[in-house]
RNA sequence: GGGCAGGUGCCAGAGAGGUCAAAUGGGGCGGGCUGUAAACCCGUUGCCGCAAGGCUACGUAGGUUCAAAUCCUUCCCUGCCCA
């Protein structure tokens, strides 16, 4: 295999990327790697407990794809061993450990989704379980004492939460650890994570260390922000795109994010060059580009990731047919009222089965529900169905009633 | 092991026997204005019920009382200090 010279490499891996630590180790590991014409391993590790993947893993994953492209070893870690334990970060909510039947399930359904960006020809994916699965106390206490509680203490997450009085459980202390050693059991060259796993990737390089290995480079890159545009892009704060959303929602999703947020997706999610976002940016606030057409835009590429080209330009037009002409979508849920001349509660629930009485009740006062087009506000009003019926609620919710 | 403080709704945080489904703020949701942006304005924010009303909720389990988030006891949990 015949690399790239390393400089031609440098400028791929660096884009986008918030930290290389150290830099000029990486530059010395792409020059040997070139010489020795010997790919670099490069690794990354996935918690399995939330399998459904969302932009905001797809920041890392580009990351590691670019790597692939470049023609080094990406090892797509799976971190079973450490979900076995519990996520010590949910500290408000002790985690259930998940079983190994469920591990192995969203490993599945992980691996499905992430490989709509990674080659799965290209990707080594490994368990952690392999090497943490065979420790024994012995080990481990061999490899905690290759780490102070004072350089522990030192992770910002745990100092606030110590000071703040937030308890933090002695596991949560293993957990960098054992990620550390992942590290030393796959000789990784570079580890890659986000700014926020920073400290975890640093004690990589010190254990490794402790076990005569060459340190990994770490490379970090940004958080991608939530359609909020202020907490970072989960599943549980809701404020996610999922990479399995439907190419309506991803466009809707990416239309209600607000303009700051759009440039930093287009920086974080596109392959456009900075200079070519530069360009949009003064374009938008210079008056020449509606800032939502420019959305509009991001939104159609982000589709096509996923979709493919045509998903993404069809998504587009029926945005703007629906949202600005007002018409109604393509297709729409049908509902099949359970009565004739049900009340349109009855409706509701059929459509809404997750809303409580209560809350179609304040919707309906507040003016959020509309029958073909004519506001409802009244729940025990009938309803004929002689003609299929057109059920708003909300700004998105379409539904027609049969 | 001992001492102290504390556990309230999505979160933060008031409340210290009835007027508490629980102040206030944040967040969420909805409406208006827009570009499904931001800002702003308005409404709303436990569940059932058309309603009257009822039910479940202030860590857990009991108790006192006509009445308990508020008082007593048990247990669980957290933090701090001492050992």
């Amino acid at each position: 295999m015949s690399f790239k010279t390393p400089a031609q490499q440098w400028e791929l891996i660096r884009k986008g990327a918030a930290e290389i630590i150290p830099e000029e180790e990486l530059l010395e590991k792409l020059e040997r790697s070139y010489k020795e014409n010997r790919p670099l391993t490069v690794k990354a590790g996935f918690d399995p407990t939330a399998p459904d993947i969302h932009l905001g893993h797809t920041v890392l994953l580009r990351k590691l794809r670019h790597f692939q492209i470049l023609g080094h070893r990406v090892v797509f870690l799976i971190g079973d061993f450490t979900a076995l334990i519990g996520d010590p970060t949910g500290r408000n909510k002790t985690r259930a450990p998940l079983t190994k039947e469920q591990i192995l399930k969203n490993t599945e359904t992980y691996k499905s989704q992430v490989f709509k960006i990674l080659d799965p020809e290209k990707t080594v994916v490994e368990f952690n379980s392999k090497w943490l699965g065979q420790m024994n106390l012995e080990d481990m206490i061999r490899l905690t004492s290759k780490y102070t509680v004072a350089r522990i203490l030192e992770r910002d997450d745990y100092l606030k939460r110590y000071k703040a009085g937030i308890p933090i459980g002695l596991h949560e202390f293993l957990y960098p650890l054992l990620q550390a050693y992942d590290s030393v059991a796959l000789k990784a060259d570079v580890e890659l994570g986000g700014t926020d796993q920073k400290f975890n990737l640093l004690v990589g390089r010190e254990i490794q260390k402790e076990f005569d290995l060459r340190p990994q480079t770490i490379l970090t890159m940004p958080i991608l922000e939530g359609l909020d545009g202020v907490h970072k892009m989960s599943k549980s704060l809701g404020n996610y795109i999922g990479i399995q959303d439907s190419p309506s929602e991803m466009v809707g999703k990416v239309m209600s994010i607000s303009d700051d947020l759009m440039w930093r997706y287009y920086e974080l999610l596109t392959d456009l060059t900075p200079t070519a976002i530069e360009e949009m940016k003064e374009a938008a606030s210079s008056g020449k580009s509606n800032p939502r057409d420019l959305k509009l835009r991001l939104g159609g590429m982000i589709v096509s990731d996923f979709w493919g080209e045509g998903k993404g330009k069809e998504a587009v037009e029926e945005f703007l047919r629906v949202f600005s002409k007002k018409e109604l979508p393509d297709e729409l849920p049908e509902v099949h009222s359970p009565d004739r001349t049900p009340t349109l509660l009855q409706v509701l629930n059929t459509a809404l089965p997750d809303l409580s009485n209560a809350e179609l009740k304040r919707l309906a006062k507040s003016g959020a529900i509309t029958l073909d087009g004519e506001k409802a506000s009244d729940l025990q009003a009938l309803l004929s169905l002689d003609q299929p019926r057109i059920l708003k609620v909300g700004k998105k919710s379409f539904f027609r009633i049969l």
